[in-house]
DNA sequence: ATGCGAATCTGCACGAATTGCAGACAAATG
DNA sequence: CATTTGTCTGCAATTCGTGCAGATTCGCAT
């Protein structure tokens, strides 16, 4: 068993170019950094984090394109984005079905693996139409553990 | 079986008074008020909803009282913050452990039980010290999911 | 009851996150 | 290369929430 463990990441940068020319949307420098920006992307960046991201490979990117690219994405079901952080959104470029943990102190995101998470027993779905369950482990990370003071 | 369904709601308001005062936190109308609207709500209310809802007992009440008191009444656990819509915090008065069905047309969110979500197995937990799990099952309420233009 | 000190209330300014808008600009296409 | 159409940037506006300060009130000890 050395094969190394599976990562789902968001799309390669050139499925996306094709992907956005089917919808008739162009394909600009500024589009390019960010998808590939969020390829292999291993966190749960916010758009200001993402926005310094491309800022420093293309200085003058605006914010307002940051925001505009992801929301088209997230439109595509390309992205994720996750309302699990207090304030602001989280956009997750693991498309892949998946769970998070998250630290209460620090507000860290980290994916995880909830085998069951799809065949929960769930009472009080009356007049309801489940389509996917979402799972989110609450706790604290080592350097929040381990510090006497919290973190952040 | 004839009992009915029990519901958990915040503690009564004369609970609260006597919380708030070993605390050295004064009781005034506007948190009586509050301690009241609170207690037997069945909804997951924002701070403008209970703002709205207070103001009509008590005109002139103000939002950044609202919000003062939600933030204490949390910090004591004596109510639930979440953060599952975007945008905004949902105040939940049921503090019993509980999980949530939420619309992703409306945003309505409804309480639910989910018996096994305290013992789910995850994978990917090393180096985290997990409390509590949380669990969100996304769909359609009947409404929405009758209507052929999505409500709201 | 009265008075005092600490906590609270309100209104407003401020901050963070996100969206609306408009004019300059650039990508796609033939 | 010219045209069309969508995009980029900067800025205003919006929404949710918090910081601040002066007037007010609560809770407790006279
Ligand atoms: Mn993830
Ligand atoms: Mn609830
Ligand atoms: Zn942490
Ligand atoms: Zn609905």
């Amino acid at each position: 068993m050395s094969r190394l463990a599976k990562v789902a990441f968001v799309r390669q940068p050139a499925e996306l170019t094709v992907a956005f020319r089917a919808k008739g949307l162009k394909v600009t420098p500024q589009r390019q950094l960010l998808f590939r920006l969020l390829h292999g992307h291993e966190g749960h960046p916010t758009a200001e984090g993402l926005f310094a991201e491309a800022s420093e490979q293309m200085p003058g990117i605006s914010l307002r394109t940051v925001y505009q690219t992801l929301n088209d994405l997230a439109a595509m079901g390309e992205l994720q984005v996750l309302h699990i952080t207090p304030g602001t959104s989280r956009f997750d470029p693991n498309v892949e079905s998946h769970h998070h943990a998250k630290c209460v102190s620090c507000g860290q995101l980290r994916d995880i693996h909830v085998p069951q998470a799809q065949q929960l027993e769930v009472v009080g779905l009356h007049d309801f139409h489940p389509s996917h369950t979402s799972v989110v482990v609450n706790g604290l990370c080592t350097p929040c553990a381990t510090a006497t003071d919290p973190i952040q």
